[in-house]
DNA sequence: TCATATTATGAATACTTGTTCATTTTAAGG
DNA sequence: CCTTAAAATGAACAAGTATTCATAATATGA
């Protein structure tokens, strides 16, 4: 077997365990992992039950694959957004004004963190440390309003309530419109989110 | 068989059926709805797998029993509190102020809804609307907003973002506290949602 | 104490679903 | 065309668990 033929083997190959991890995590982050067969996987990449085994070698191995394959490319993402050398209010702007296209690309994978890693995560054992989407992201937000408090551009508020506020009304957007709003909508909310998160809710005088 | 003895046994029969139902929401919680089984149900509460079943036809009922029985009570004490006779922002001040007792008193039911329900409620069909927690709180929550705009009590933001954007900070809190946290570590993170919240984030001159 | 009705029991059953593996299909190279 | 290695297949198997039901325990009233 020649050279070629053998990367455009190993390409295919990558390209059928690519498919089957995007059909799963179409059906996961609908149904949740408990209540998705092996088989409906199988069915919906169409390939067998058994070549799903040649890929993964469990059901719960599949899953954590996908976490932590694409769970990265989420926080390398928003750190890339959030290291830029802005104001700290520039970051958190332009971090907000990034969200529709994260939401495009990552909402059924952050969906599915939260649903699943969020909450039950004692029950998978080999997520990585590095696709721990909310810590990491809640860490660098409260640095960013931290640091943003003592150079007095923020008020003095609690800088990780006010990260862990930030992250979870963008989770709860990306939550209620990931498989059923149209960006033009989803770009609407997360511009109302700028407006009252960076402006504050209270008249100054009242 | 005397009125008052069919009075007792009644009262006893409601009582076991409690004590599963209190059970059940404590390992469901815990673990989520697919990661319990039924005999595990009967072991904690401390009857047979077939007494379960003499009380609820399925596992499926059996939750959605909890659901509906609970839900209500969340739902009536957050309006209790939302509808007395005072202004918009009191309004919202006494609703986070109360929310350590609503940690205390439903932290596990809140979080057991927003992960099953929440977000693949499909699965259960039998839900009453009354004991809808989000769509009502949010709903209640968008209208004192949308007042206190009127008013001129609070800035002019979007007032239902607003509201999802307090409902997802507290169920954020509930989530992370709930069987882990002492009420003074969850007072403490709920007055700092107050600050926040009710101060805006930016300084007013910048 | 006995007869009866109600409630509790848990071994047995039925069904779902993750996993395996002997067999077939595919395709490259001679 | 034949050989061979790699990949795909899906029926069969194994394990777990929801549900049933014949039986036992319990309590009531006569």
């Amino acid at each position: 077997m020649t050279e070629k033929q053998l990367q455009r083997k190993e390409r295919e190959r990558l390209q059928h365990r690519q498919e089957i991890l995007n059909h799963a995590l179409d059906l996961f982050s609908k149904y949740g992992f408990n209540n998705v067969s092996m088989q409906q996987i199988a069915e919906t990449s169409e390939f067998a039950v058994g070549t799903l085994y040649n890929f993964f070698t469990s059901k719960e191995i599949l899953f954590e694959e996908l976490i932590n394959r694409t769970g990265e490319h989420v926080v390398s993402e928003f750190m890339e957004i959030l290291n830029r050398p802005v104001s700290e209010k520039e970051s958190l702007l332009e971090f907000i004004r990034h969200m529709p296209n994260i939401q495009e690309k990552f909402g059924k994978i952050i969906k599915l963190y939260a649903t699943e890693v969020g909450t039950f995560g004692s029950k998978f054992s080999n997520i990585r440390e590095k696709s721990k989407i909310h810590e990491i992201l809640d860490i660098k937000l409260t640095h960013i309003i931290s640091q943003g408090i003592q150079k007095g551009i923020f008020r003095a508020v609690d800088p990780e309530i006010a990260a862990k506020s930030l992250s979870s009304i963008l989770e709860t957007i990306i939550f209620e419109t990931t498989g059923r709003c149209n960006k033009e909508t989803v770009t609407d909310m997360f511009k109302k989110v700028e407006q009252l998160f960076l402006e504050g809710l209270l008249l100054p005088k009242e």
